[in-house]
DNA sequence: ATGCCGATAAACT
DNA sequence: GTTTATCGGCATG
């Protein structure tokens, strides 16, 4: 699999299994990011710790802490030295439900993880896990290239809970789910939070 | 079904 | 010290 491209790759995303400790999800929902040349990526401003793995081979994992209490995750992608990631922000519960509700409490089976923290809470995935290789067999959370998705399946629009130029979805219409697939997340615009009150 | 609200810590400057 | 973003609960239609 052609990983060089993150467009490229984030449609081919869409029906992949993603397995993480137990519990298998069909992706039906993701997200690219461009790296260095795009402002909606971690990677905009260049390399830091955090965003450490991003700048390495693609097929791994580069996981982030979010709002206080959530963790995202995405797979790396190319190409080389550009830092590009998809966020894969949804998907369908297709084995391990039992492990998987019990790791998300109350929830409905439709939203074990259709949300990108609800899925890698789904997963088991935790912020230690960035650097993972997605495909090595003994890794703890892999990635298996099936169930390709036809682009007439598939429809694009604004990525979710970016601000500023990269949320912009006439610039980066880059949100790439599966038609009709209940568990793709609500779309809700980035909305910008007023700072801190006195 | 839609919309508002508040919680919270890692990364960065 | 500032920036950053999702979920679950609750209110409303």
């Amino acid at each position: 699999m052609d990983t060089t491209d993150p467009l490229v790759t984030a449609r081919r995303l869409l029906g992949a299994h993603l397995i993480g400790r137990g519990v298998t999800v069909r992706v039906t929902e993701v997200e690219a990011y461009a790296g260095r040349r795009d402002p909606g990526s971690h990677a905009f401003r260049g390399r830091t710790p955090r965003t450490e793995v991003m700048f390495g081979p693609p097929g791994h994992l580069y996981c982030y802490f979010t709002y206080g209490m959530h963790t995202c995750c995405n797979y790396v992608c190319g190409p080389d030295g550009e830092a590009a990631a998809v966020l894969m922000r949804a998907g369908e519960v297709i084995s391990g439900l039992a492990t998987a509700r019990s790791r998300r409490g109350r929830s409905t089976d439709r939203d074990l993880a259709r949300g990108p923290a609800r899925l890698t809470q789904a997963l088991g995935i935790v912020l230690a896990d960035k650097g993972i290789n997605l495909h090595d067999r003994r890794s703890p959370v892999r990635l298996e290239w099936k169930d390709p998705v036809s682009d007439v399946a598939v429809r694009s629009g604004p990525r979710v809970g970016v601000s500023g130029p990269g949320g912009d979805g006439a610039a980066y219409p880059w949100r790439f789910w599966i038609d009709g697939d209940p568990t793709v997340s609500p779309y809700r615009p980035a909305k910008p939070r007023r700072r801190s009150r006195p």
